[in-house]
Formats: C-alpha cells, sequence, structure tokens
DNA sequence: GTGGTCTAGACCACG
DNA sequence: GTGGTCTAGACCACT
C-alpha cells in the first residue's frame, strides 16, 4: 500500500504517515477503512514493528486514525476533513518555495505555467495500483 | 545582519547559511563582500564560534564563498550565479509544494491568486536600506 | 581500514576522507557497502568522535557518502563514479608535478623512466588481503 | 617580479619563496643578484612587510639566499645548486602525483602522452616579461 | 586580529 | 545502537 524511500532522510515513521494520509487523499482510502495491523504491515515493509508502531501512535494522537485494542486501526477522517486539517500547512509552504523561486530570479510568468503544469497533471497514484 | 530563529528545527549552521545566501540574493551583500568575522559574528548572534565556523566552512566547500585563513572569509558568487545554482532546488520545491496544495483541494484559481499575492509583494530586503 | 599520520600537516579529517576514497578506488569498498559507526572508528583510531563526524559530513556533502540517522553510513558513488570525478584534480596535479620536474633540471627521459615505474607497479592494495 | 594570488590559500610569504625560486630557476636572476628590499617589495605587492620579512628570513635560514644587514638581501645559490635541492621533493610530489592518475584509471599511455605535452612546452616565464 | 583543527562532553532523534 | 547538533575551550598558522 505504502512506498517507503529508504535512502530518504525524512523518518519511516513519518513517510508511513504521509503516505497514509495521501491515500484518503487519493480517494484510495475512505473513513473507517481498517488499516493493516502493525506486524503485517512491518513484514510488507520490512521494516521494525515498533517503527510502525510509533507511526500508528502519532497518527491517533493526531486523531488521524483511531484503534481499538483487539480489533485494529481504522482511519478517522474523511477525505474533506483531512483536506481542511492539511491546507494550511500546505499554503504556507507553497508561499514559502514560491518566494524562493521569486528568490532565484524566476518570473511569474514562468512560475504560473509552471504552477499549470502542476494542475493540468492527472491525479497520479503510484503505490495504489500494485497491492490494494 | 543575520536572524536566527533558536526555536526551528533548522539547525543553525544551516540558517545562518541561507540566512548569507539570501543577503546576496536580495544585493545586501555582493561578490567579494567580507562576511563578519566567525567570532564577531558568534558574538552577535550569541552563539558558539564552532557553530559559526561549521556554516563558513560548509559555505566555502559548497563554492558561496572563500575563506582565507587571517584575512577573512568573502563572497565568491555573484548574485546571477547564486540564483542559477539555487534555481533547479527551488523548482523542485516549488513543484511539491503545489502537488500538496493541489491535494489538498486548493484550486487552479485560488493557487494562482496566492502566486499572483507573492510576485505582488515588493521584494523586502531588510538590510538593503541601512546600507553599511 | 584506514591509516592516519598523527605527524602530517594534511588535517585527520581530510585523511579520513582520502582513505575511505582509495579504498573505494582500490576496490576495498563497493558502492552501498556501509562504513564503520563514528564510534566505532573514532575508537579504533583513537581520534575524537567529532573528528569522524565531521570526515563523515564532508563526505556527506561532497556525494561520496550518504549518512541515515539512526541507520549508519554507506558509500554513495560506485568506483567509475568516483574515478571520474577525482581525475580532473588528478590530472592537474600531475601537471603541475610535471613542470615543476623539468623547472628542477629532470630530463624528460628521467621523468618517462619515473613514470613506467610508477605504473609497473601491481596495484598494492592493503585492506583487500584480509577483506572482512 | 613576482606576482601573488591573493585568494590561494597558500601562504603568501611562501608563495614568494616559491616565486623567488621560479625566478631563480628561471635563470632570470643569478647568484649574487640582489633582491629588492623588503619594504620596496611590500610596496609593489600591496602586501604587509612583516609577511614579506618573514619569507627573506625563511629563505635565509634555508640557505637560499643571504643578508648583510644595511645592505640587502643576495641570492646564495647558482640555479644548479638550487635544482640539486629541490628535485627530491619534487620527485616525490611526481610520484604521488602519478600513482593517483593511475588511481582514477588513467592508462600509462594517457599519462605518458600529457608528460610529453609538459615536456613539449617551451618554459614560459610569466611574471618576467613586465616587470624586469 | 583572522580562519582552522581538535578534544571533551552533552543532548537529541531515529531504529 | 546510529548519526546530528551544539557548547566549551584549547592550540595553531597566517597577516
Amino acid at each position: 500500500m505504502i512506498h517507503i524511500d529508504h535512502r530518504s532522510r525524512v523518518p519511516i515513521y513519518e513517510q508511513i504517515q504521509t503516505g497514509f494520509e495521501a491515500l484518503v487523499l487519493a480517494g484510495a482510502l475512505k473513513q473507517e477503512d481498517q488499516l493493516p495491523s502493525v506486524r503485517s504491515l512491518a513484514k510488507d515493509l520490512a521494516i521494525n514493528p515498533n517503527t510502525i508502531a510509533k507511526a500508528y501512535q502519532l497518527m491517533e494522537v493526531s486523531g488521524f486514525i483511531y484503534s481499538l485494542p483487539g480489533r485494529g486501526s481504522f482511519i478517522a477522517l474523511d477525505r474533506a476533513a483531512l483536506q481542511a486539517r492539511r491546507r494550511p500547512e500546505a499554503l504556507v509552504r507553497f508561499q514559502e518555495a514560491g518566494f524562493q523561486l521569486k528568490e532565484v530570479g524566476v518570473t511569474k510568468e514562468e512560475a504560473s505555467r509552471e504552477l499549470a503544469r502542476i494542475y493540468a497533471q492527472t491525479s497520479e497514484r503510484r503505490a495504489a495500483d500494485d497491492s490494494d
């Protein structure tokens, strides 16, 4: 379900979090859907179960998932709620990136063209095809 | 000259690097200009000299500045060269940020408006006014 | 794995860098091989861990290795890529050394003989024998 | 007479030493020729007189020049003697450079061709034309 | 005064 | 266990 980049500096537990969020944002996972168990995901990704458990724990405290002891973990939010949650930070990141673009001499026209190109892409879901 | 955010997770030595780059990109520092000495900057920012020295050494290996023992450290690149260097990473960051924006449900029109707002800002250069 | 000359004026952290590069150039270390941990190498060489860490960080920014916090440091380049990187500087050094040789009165024939002697040596790889 | 590279990391006093030696090796200065005074050279090169004095002092202790208080400094060695002196280190440097060349994958043939090119050049003296 | 190197020791995040 | 960051303080070479 989720792709881990072992050579990335982004912590693995964080890649797991953003991975599940991306699945919800892309529509591949819906509210109340069950997540894989810690053990099975750890096995699938060839990752230490402690790391998976840490990711699940963080997603739970953030309210993105909820866990029922003995039954498993489930998506707590629907797509719209998650989008609303992520929007502020996404905007800040976009503003920062835009400012840097301007700073390195990219014109407004070039930036607009780049933005159009991004929105022209059909939302690709990389990891959703193989496993699900 | 440079502002440090001690609460940020970005390492201090990295904030120093991006700080000086921003000064060059903003035109407040030019090629061959001398940087403050390791010790004086350390004193100004209330930071250990070793941390400053680390930032300077990394800026030197990156080719952004050059240091001459006993003489000081100096800007090695002009603004255009620095822009050309930073452009690829800035583009990638912008693309990622744009994709996330789209992912959280921001429409193309809202994104364009945001981008226009960024480019509308007169490039504020804090340090350029009291030109030393 | 690596030998440090404490009497040399070449900084220790630089000797470590060139040491690891030599190991790759000699074939004793390959791409994706793990380097000794900062602490273990520090202990082996009886050198402060900070000095090792400095060497590792510089090798990382140069793209020769990559480090993953909590996991270790690994060779990022294969032998051919490293050779291609080092070739320009090696050529310049050779040209300078050759010019100086000429300057001190060594004839072309003597220089050629010396060069032949260098290339006649079977490439001695010290660390390759007791292959770990 | 001598060219100083202010952006080089080679200490200025060392550039001065090698500069005078190069002039002798090139035949532009001969045994018993007088060197410029510390003050005049310092003025010409726009360098601190202390640095010049340090260079002269080191050249004197090495036996390359001798100083007669009140009269000036003079070349102590003829070209052949200086060549004989410099030869051992030049050879070592050449060997090291040659080994590195081999290490980065340059073939014996390429190295020979490079060496031939060096010896084909007529000994150019850059700084000797303008001032002398 | 300048930058450069090294040691010592502490604390953090990641797995 | 791993690497990463920072502080503190010492010593060196160069100008």
